[in-house]
DNA sequence: TTTCTGTTTGGAATTGTTCTAAACTATTGA
DNA sequence: TCAATAGTTTAGAACAATTCCAAACAGAAA
């Protein structure tokens, strides 16, 4: 069986296929494409136009409005996380674990902080009316300038 | 010297103009008149449009793109302090202290969480080419369904 | 196959925000 | 008090990100 040696090769999709199975969405041309760019270069954030640049760049033909699509139901299906850091753009992140993020303002790109370098003391009781959905930590940065005299 | 017993009344522009005088803002019209509703009520969260509208409500004649105007500029000044929580719309916080927030999904609605009732046990270290600028923390509430039977 | 339902698509529409050039106004100095 | 000047406001155009739409298309099931 050697030439089972190489899953990734043979099964390409393999990865991206049972994501799509487990969240109930049908394995369509485009989903498959999407989700193995997003998927399959480890943790990323990625923007809609970003990723509809990547697809066009590797000759996928798929519309942005499909991209939008697929980024927003991958996430709803917690597949993605989206993650909302700068006024006027979503990030999506393939990274579902209990993280959080630095954030590098100076060209809006994200970073993860693992799970563990980072702890609240105290998180705060949630109103009566309400239960805690999720906790975000952004972490903000802003490079130090190396120009300096 | 009664008639000074009421000093809000009487110089009801009096704190918003020792906030611009300190940014170096010129008092005009609208920016008091902006200033006087955000800062004259206590903690506030608003959008642009919802301080427009605000404003269209008193009377106050002032055009949407200063209300933007004001609303950036306030916020470079440290007057305000913007907040980012959802795709595709900033709110702007009159509390410019240190402190985090809880954030209504139901309503897309934002509290302040009290400085001391949140803390961060680990900051992680900021990678070397970079400083911590701000850290926010978002704690992101669903309400309870009441209506569950 | 055929049918059915979910998916994709291009383009129009919407939303939130910024830009622009002209009109206006607070400030400064005669 | 007035004029000059520099900062501000404005309406509307422009823009960017995202969603909506109705028609064409493609998996799934029979």
């Amino acid at each position: 069986m050697d030439k089972n040696s190489d899953l990734q090769r043979q099964r390409p999709f393999a990865g991206t296929l049972a994501r799509l199975k487990s969240a109930g969405l049908r394995p369509t041309r485009q989903r498959l494409a999407l989700g193995k760019l997003l998927f399959d270069a480890g943790d990323r954030h990625v923007t809609a136009e970003q990723l509809h640049g990547e697809a066009d760049a590797q000759g996928i033909k798929v519309s942005l409005a499909t991209v939008y699509n697929t980024l927003n139901q991958f996430s709803t299906s917690g597949l993605l996380r989206e993650v909302v850091v700068a006024p006027g753009r979503s990030y999506f992140d393939t990274n579902v674990d209990d993280h959080h993020h630095f954030f590098y303002e100076d060209d809006a790109t994200l970073q993860d902080i693992p799970g563990d370098q980072i702890a609240l003391a105290a998180l705060p009781d949630a109103p009566a009316d309400a239960e805690v959905a999720r906790v975000d930590v952004i972490v903000r940065l802003r490079r130090t300038d190396e120009n300096r005299s």
